[in-house]
RNA sequence: GGUCCCUUCGUCUAGUGGCCUAGGACACAGCCCUUUCAAGGCUGCGGCACGGGUUCGACUCCCGUAGGGACUACCA
């Protein structure tokens, strides 16, 4: 069996779209399933809309992803160049071959002709597509034409009651007639070629074996094959993947929320999370997983599970997947990715170690990486809020409490500073606790207020532990001193 | 309008003629755990779009109907 080539080919006219993003991981997972290879190539034949900046942008969330093309731009290959502004020759060339075998005519109709031409077929419900005024002119009328100055596109000329039989590979046969394709446009007046043609040439000259594409594209594929045709080459297999909607069913776009990838990524989204999910939508492990890490997804992946409905992109998910990333993800790759989110002007982390420390506190509060902010106000003096409400005031309106946290104190002032973990912590509350006979909330709601100033939050004992001994005990000091002061106010 | 695609809980899905009284996950509700908030555990709520066939037997196969979507460009 021949080698899979498979490609994503977007084009650079805005960010990464999720979709977009769905459609190139499918294609990797297939290439990285078949040990095939992956293209990028970049679809720049909209002079009008694409940007360089657009295309750095969608190179830059591929590779967040963890996307790795094997040819494209950047990386070369053997089928290059990997963009199409940049193969204009070639496409020059094959449009040629198709005029000089007679497969392709020029038209000289303008837009308003062509519009007119829609509108009354419109009007009398035929068929709309380009009726072929132009498919036979005599070369006097062509001179005629280009006398005149009328520019020219060249356009396919589609045999009619031909029949098109597409086998796709996720979804069977799909049967289509010829004749519900007007012969549409191979190269545009601007010399550049239309979508159709730039991709059926690039496909065929980059060998690639399955083209993977949203279902949108459905009806584009006869249009390609009957070009493959034109060519007299192989056609690639098909799969055409569903489509992804937003929660109101409709095609995904930018009223439903974000859409970008790089948005999602500085929402604080995990880059295995985020392709967890993506590749659980349309593809199905078959088992009742939901959390697989990608090499097991590669492992698995086939076209055949992939389902033909679309899928509605449900964001709440997708948060529950990101805090199961969080909390689970090894230590080391959640540093990694946390350490952008957190706010450098607030917090000066003094090193991995005490920040690793901190996240095994944190990562079990937090949804998205841009929690770590939140989470990371409690251990610093300068960003917490240190209001004594009710809340607090109630609690300490017991004497108890002041009892638990002054006795707590004392004994943390001898305990040394490497005994700072939680049996030595526990103990030496535990004997306040039996000798004051208080526990339960009792015990630690005091401790948990004196060191946080709110009454959710870490646990005590993980607090202490981040603080250290002296950061722990002065915090409680001065607490104890601000409600006493309070109190005496109000007295 | 035409062509094509799609249709299992609110959402993502398992299901390929009997294993289905339709399974899992998110969300939601309740309970448990518990020093708080979470996390975690358990339970519950909730679905085969509809109508015809085929068959001893249909979520599964066929045909209609309805609904949704895509395309119908010198945009990709």
């Amino acid at each position: 069996m021949s080698q899979v080539r498979v490609r994503f080919a977007p084009s650079p006219t805005g960010f990464l779209h999720i979709g977009g993003a769905r459609t190139a991981l499918f294609n990797w997972l297939f290439a990285r399933n078949k040990k095939g290879i992956f293209v990028l190539r970049i679809e720049d034949t909209d002079q009008e809309r694409s940007t360089k900046e657009s295309e750095d942008v969608i190179l830059r969330a591929m590779k967040w992803l963890g996307m790795d093309w094997d040819e494209g731009p950047e990386t070369g290959g053997d089928y290059g160049p990997y963009r199409q502004s940049e193969r204009l020759n070639i496409y020059k060339e094959y449009a040629q071959r198709l005029l000089g075998e007679g497969k392709a005519y020029r038209c000289f109709c303008t837009q308003e002709e062509l519009d007119l031409q829609r509108q009354e077929a419109k009007e009398k419900g035929e068929f709309q597509g380009y009726t072929g005024k132009c498919r036979d002119l005599t070369e006097d009328q062509i001179k005629e034409y280009e006398a005149q100055g009328r520019k020219s596109v060249l356009r396919l000329r589609i045999n009619e009651d031909e029949e098109i039989v597409i086998n796709d590979l996720c979804r069977g046969m799909i049967n289509f007639s010829s004749n519900e394709f007007g012969d549409f446009v191979l190269v545009k007046s601007d010399g550049f070629p239309s979508y159709n043609f730039a991709v059926v040439v690039d496909d065929m000259l980059m060998k690639i074996s399955h083209v993977i594409i949203g279902d949108d594209h459905i009806t584009n594929t006869p249009r390609q094959v009957m070009l493959y045709k034109a060519f007299n080459t192989k056609v690639p297999e098909f799969a055409h993947i569903p489509m992804i909607l937003g929660n109101d069913g409709s095609r995904l776009s930018k009223r439903h929320g974000a859409t970008s990838v790089e948005e999602y990524r500085d929402q604080g989204y995990m880059k295995d999370a985020t392709v967890n999910y993506l590749s659980l939508l349309g593809w199905s492990p078959k088992n009742d997983q939901e959390i697989i890490e990608v090499d097991e997804t590669i492992k698995r992946f086939s076209l055949e599970d992939v389902s033909r409905s679309p899928a509605v992109f449900d964001n709440t998910k997708l948060k529950w997947m990101n805090g199961q990333y969080i909390r689970n993800c090894e230590m080391d790759t959640l540093i990694t990715e946390v350490s952008p989110f957190i706010d450098k002007e607030k917090y000066e982390i003094e090193n991995k170690e005490w920040l690793a420390k901190a996240l095994k506190i944190a990562r079990e509060h937090m949804t998205l990486l841009t929690d770590i902010n939140e989470q990371l106000t409690y251990f610093f003096d300068k960003t917490l809020d240190k209001t004594l409400n009710e809340e607090i005031l109630k609690i300490f309106e017991k004497e108890s409490a002041f009892i638990v946290v002054d006795e707590y104190i004392k004994r943390l002032e001898d305990l040394e500073a490497d005994k700072f973990y939680y049996e030595p912590l526990r103990d030496n509350l535990k004997v306040i606790m039996n000798e004051h006979n208080i526990k339960g909330k009792d015990l630690f709601m005091p401790l948990r207020v004196a060191l946080t100033y709110s009454t959710s939050g870490p646990g005590v004992y993980p607090m202490l532990q981040v603080l250290g001994k002296e950061h722990s005990i002065d915090r409680m000091k001065e607490f104890v001193q601000k409600v006493r002061k309070s109190n005496s106010l109000e007295a």
